[in-house]
DNA sequence: TCAGTTGTTTATAT
DNA sequence: AATATAAACAACTG
């Protein structure tokens, strides 16, 4: 699930139920999911303490309050939910954080990723390491500085956090399909036109599938990765299923050439 | 039973 | 210094 569109969407969620409100507790069901502090701790450490507007980077979630920050990251299973009561909690919901109106809950299946607690705010910088830009915010020019900083396979780099934050295996698939280029292309080979295609692409699918969550995540492309004997959406060439960066990759050997063998 | 899975880190190699 | 590759993490689905 956890691509950019995905993390922004729970950032909403946690700041519709959180703004402004005090915490009266954090249970943790499962300790296994803290990263840099115990349970205790981190109740002892937001209770009584005000959320502000939540913040995300890249795949990142940020909940800072007028004291510590709440740090999330959501692997490749996490999700958040909101509950006005605790009847209803999911065996994977694995802290909660419970307010006067309600709790929300950060589930995650597979425990990839986790919670971290910045004690302070200058905290949250280090426990985030490097992170490129936020491909949702990033302009055309820095794009542009980005690409041109780079050499080796296109997808490798759009999937690297420190690159660019917040593309995904699906996301980083369906961008280079839209803008006809083979992920294993290298960027130092790519056009003006290829890179300003990316870019386009880029912006379009994420924000398309940001403002039109969760029905907008399934896209045409979307839909047909993965499936049996799938087909390109624009030209019904049979996808191609291969591995890039160590992970499945589908596209188009149609609109998407392969790049010359070297 | 076994391959596969939307993410990241680590180790190792080039 | 960058980039490439594989394995590990963990839990579940088909």
């Amino acid at each position: 699930m956890p691509e950019l569109p995905d993390v922004e969407h729970f950032r909403r969620t946690f700041a519709r139920a959180s703004v402004g409100r005090r915490v009266e507790a954090v249970v943790v069901t499962d300790p296994g999911i803290l990263r840099n502090v115990a349970a205790p701790e981190l109740h002892r450490a937001l209770r009584g303490h005000r959320f502000e507007d939540p913040e995300r980077r890249g795949k990142w979630l940020i909940a800072r309050t007028d004291g510590p920050a709440l740090l999330l990251h959501f692997g490749m299973t996490g999700d958040v939910e909101w509950a006005p009561a605790a009847a209803g909690r999911h065996r994977h919901d694995r802290v909660i954080v419970v307010l006067d109106i309600g709790e929300i809950r950060y589930r995650n299946m597979r425990k990839l990723g986790g919670v971290w607690l910045a004690a302070e705010p200058g905290e949250v910088d280090e426990l985030l390491g490097r992170l490129g830009p936020d491909a949702l915010s990033v302009k055309r020019k820095e794009f542009f500085e980005l690409m041109g900083s780079r050499r080796g396979r296109v997808k490798p780099a759009l999937l690297d956090q420190s690159f660019l934050a917040g593309v995904g295996n699906l996301l980083a698939d369906e961008a280079l399909w839209r803008a006809r280029i083979h992920p294993a292309r290298r960027i130092e080979d790519l056009s003006v036109d290829e890179r300003a295609a990316l870019f386009r692409q880029l912006r379009s699918v994420i924000r398309h599938t940001v403002d039109s969550y969760p029905e907008g995540i399934r896209t045409r492309w979307t839909s047909a990765r993965g499936r049996p004997a799938a087909r390109c959406p624009r030209c019904r060439t049979e996808l191609t299923r291969t591995v890039v960066g160590g992970r499945a990759t589908y596209l188009c050997p149609s609109c998407q050439r392969q790049p010359a063998a070297s």
